[in-house]
DNA sequence: CGATCCTTTGATATGTTTCAAGCTTAGTGG
DNA sequence: CCACTAAGCTTGAAACATATCAAAGGATCG
């Protein structure tokens, strides 16, 4: 049941922001912990139901969403390998909101129960937690800002910059060039825009040379002037010290 | 300098969530604690600073927000008295956002370092404080909905229930009705629209017959109406069973 | 190799912004 | 207590960004 290479990966996320004792991971590896393929699309928290389970993804791509009352969505994050799913909603009884793969995942299941439990026993752990929550409010905030007061064009540069940034962060891509797992609805349904819209502003983007596309795969080819069209600034991002070293320039 | 009253206060507010213990309280009333009255737009947190201090609202509004390159305001969340103002920034180092007083506010601050360690000794307590910026979270991510997929009428509608809703839970307002803290301009950066559009917006509530104005007055006359309209569902405020007992209706 | 999902493009419609000016209210000093 | 000022509210007309509608062209996958 217990997969000690998933839980490692535990281990590293939660250290990156506070330092871990030997008990504190020892607690970690004693977790319970469930492995498992999702398909794209699958639901892992539903709008309104209880969370039982938290899920650490270990690859592939997922969002989370809100469909408002007359059918439209809204995507209010997306979330890399790495990253864990459901501390959001674990500790508040009913989920507010939906969260469904994007792509075929691997995923690490631990029940909350044990979560909470870790948290209580292991303080520092629970603050680890508690942080990566404050990291992913972050970007909830900086999202409304980005959805609220930047026309189009800013929009998608921001969405594009930040995407590059985090997965350079996590290591699954370099020198501003990544695969985009998402279809351009979904890009609309991140930015607040319409599919059609989100079409013509990238075709823009490319035309003034910022971007190059080849199907999903995104090439940012002048970071700096895309970063300004973007209004782009990592702070929200709160990288370590240090952060994807090859992106001087980003910071 | 520790004044019991604030510290009570703090107790009262955390244990909404978690159920606490007399070794909790304790260490809560063991918090150095320093009160204070702030003017109307002093800032609280500015971006970009680290934050040292954070600040429980005793009395009065603030506000979270940032300013886009090109000076545009989005405001991203409003709080009200007995709200918790910097767990957000508290962990994260330098601060990615403004907080501003919106009236004048006396507000009791504690140092991080402080809180910081009463969550490692206290676990339950971390875990209180954590479950509060769990909630901020999930205002956040109904204000990208809010921002990213409802017309302005949806918007402003929306904005105006949960103002009311917390109003009531937090016992500072009832019968649908209360003061709104907020000039126009305000409420248009916190919906992303301009001052000039929330201004038609409010008179052509008030034509439909679902709000009456007087000043800063504000009272819903048809609350199951409007709550349509703004699209607007309490789920996401995670108010404890129970709740403000009047609003019956609007769960 | 047909079917489905995704992308692209053009023409038109619309909600919201912008600009500009007048009006009201609240606060301040003479 | 009035006059003055600044801040906020209100209204109209024109401009603009984005949405909507519609249809065709690619890509992907069983």
């Amino acid at each position: 049941m217990t997969t000690p290479l998933t839980l490692q990966r535990i281990v590293r996320r939660l250290e990156t922001r506070v330092r871990l004792d030997e008990e504190d991971r020892a607690a970690i590896h004693a977790l319970p912990v469930q492995q498992r393929t999702m398909d794209p699309a699958t639901y892992m928290v539903r709008e309104g139901e209880t969370v039982e389970n938290c899920v650490l993804l270990l690859s592939g791509f997922a969002y989370r969403h809100k469909v408002t009352g007359d059918g439209q969505r809204q995507i209010m994050a997306i979330h890399m390998p790495g990253e864990f799913l459901d501390l959001q909603n674990s500790l508040l009884g009913l989920a507010d909101h939906n969260v469904q793969a994007l792509t075929r995942c691997e995923v690490a299941i631990v029940p909350i129960a044990a979560l909470r439990k870790l948290s209580e026993d292991r303080p520092r752990v629970g603050q680890a937690m508690w942080i990566d929550t404050l990291v992913d409010a972050a970007i909830f905030r900086e999202w409304i800002v980005n959805v609220g007061r930047r026309d189009s064009i800013s929009r998608l540069s921001h969405l594009l910059c930040e995407i590059a940034l985090r997965l350079e962060e996590a290591g699954l891509a370099k020198d501003r060039r990544y695969e985009l797992p998402m279809t351009q609805e979904q890009l609309a349904d991140c930015t607040g825009l319409t599919p059609v819209h989100v079409n013509r502003v990238l075709k823009e983007l490319g035309r003034q040379g910022l971007i190059a596309r080849d199907k999903r795969s995104v090439q940012i080819l002048e970071w700096d002037r895309l970063q300004h069209i973007g209004d782009f600034n990592t702070r929200y991002l709160h990288f370590e010290a240090g952060g994807p070293t090859n992106l001087a320039s980003a910071r």
